[in-house]
DNA sequence: TTGCTTACATACAAATATGAATGTATATTA
DNA sequence: TAATATACATTCATATTTGTATGTAAGCAA
């Protein structure tokens, strides 16, 4: 296999994303070598380098591939239409997203690698300021959503829609942990409709 | 430095545990040699060898040093005793826990390590599995204060002491990670009280 | 005081990883 | 169709890390 079309080129590209995600997720990201996400790919060092000049490169390119989409969808979801239910609103976004790991075998994989099987140091640590900034913006939008919610008298008397978002951001981040971590489901993944409703029930008038 | 008395090898023992913190911490487990923790702690590779088999044995023993004292203080602290206020009690043991982190530098930089500086692959999965048994205990006794304060009738309307027991957890396992992952304090390290005080008031009748 | 053990330091061998350099056959393009 | 750039494979030189093996001086027990 020497000189692939474009096209063809394109799809080892991919392939090498994805075997490094298989990797990752198997043995971490430190311990996964160039070599290792080679033969998982189905070709040398030589391709990898070719795509990609180091492996902080590589996971970089492997987690946009999820997270720019999530964003986007997420800025999609918070967006402040007419909405005559904000609160079923924020209750529907975060149904949304535990969806998504759901469906999707690499979202999910990409949660977890990013929560436990890597670690924030160095060249990474820049990573962790990407996500803290996403953070901003979805406490801000949840605040938005509060904000609305308590003009329109769905909110218990006196809450502030400030704390409310932060209560409920912090919610979340703890569920997304937890679901990651639960493995078995037994825990977390089977009870998160049930928890999400609970957690906005507590805001209701 | 050839042979030092029994004190002194406890305490050499003591410094490499204290130096591989530091190094933990700054360069992440995987990343971290066994020479570097030598050097921090002003000794050879051989004395590091010689109190611990390996990288991994240093770990557990550094992070059990911070974790079961913590653990036993969580047990006391949620201990059903005759508690006027189960309410109170529980926002008191969530301050209590941040107040920890907030006062021992070990525990706090312990906390990190975990939370974004390690990975939980291979023999480290073990210890995964160790803080979610742990979450299991805290969830039960959760439960089992917010079962009291419903007795009391501090609750309001038809609050499920087992979902309020969760949501806590979730909001609370949010916080910790926001409250590592905050290093400016910025966001959330400078408003623990008032995020803790405004979830639990969002349970009071 | 002798002899054994301890608490390390030093030296060694093997494995593994990295990046770059080089090779090469085929697409692509002029 | 000839020249060139592409998409890799192969090779090489260089670190780095690990565990162990060996050395050694001083503490400690008899």
């Amino acid at each position: 296999m020497v000189r692939q079309t474009k096209e063809n080129a394109e799809l080892t590209r991919q392939r090498i994303i994805d075997a490094a995600r298989q990797v990752f997720l198997e043995r971490g990201v430190s311990r996964t070598s160039m070599e290792q996400i080679a033969t998982a790919a189905g070709v040398t060092r030589g391709a990898v380098y070719w795509h990609f000049s180091n492996k902080t490169e590589l996971f970089s390119v492997m987690r946009e591939q999820v997270f720019l989409p999530l964003i986007d969808r997420m800025d999609d979801n918070l967006q402040l239409e007419n909405n005559e239910d904000p609160l079923a609103h924020i209750e529907n976004f975060l149904n949304g997203t535990i969806q998504a790991l759901n469906e999707s075998s690499a979202t999910r994989e990409t949660y977890e690698i990013m929560m436990i099987k890597c670690e924030y140091v160095e060249e990474f640590s820049e990573v962790l300021r990407q996500i803290l900034n996403n953070c901003d913006g979805i406490i801000q939008k949840l605040e938005q959503l509060y904000q609305r919610a308590k003009n329109k008298g769905q909110l218990r008397a006196s809450k502030d829609p400030a704390q409310l978002a932060l209560d409920t951001h912090l919610f979340f981040s703890g569920l997304l942990h937890m679901w990651v971590k639960d493995i078995d489901g037994s825990h977390f993944r089977n009870r998160t409709h049930a928890l999400i409703a609970n957690h906005i029930d507590l805001r209701r008038k």
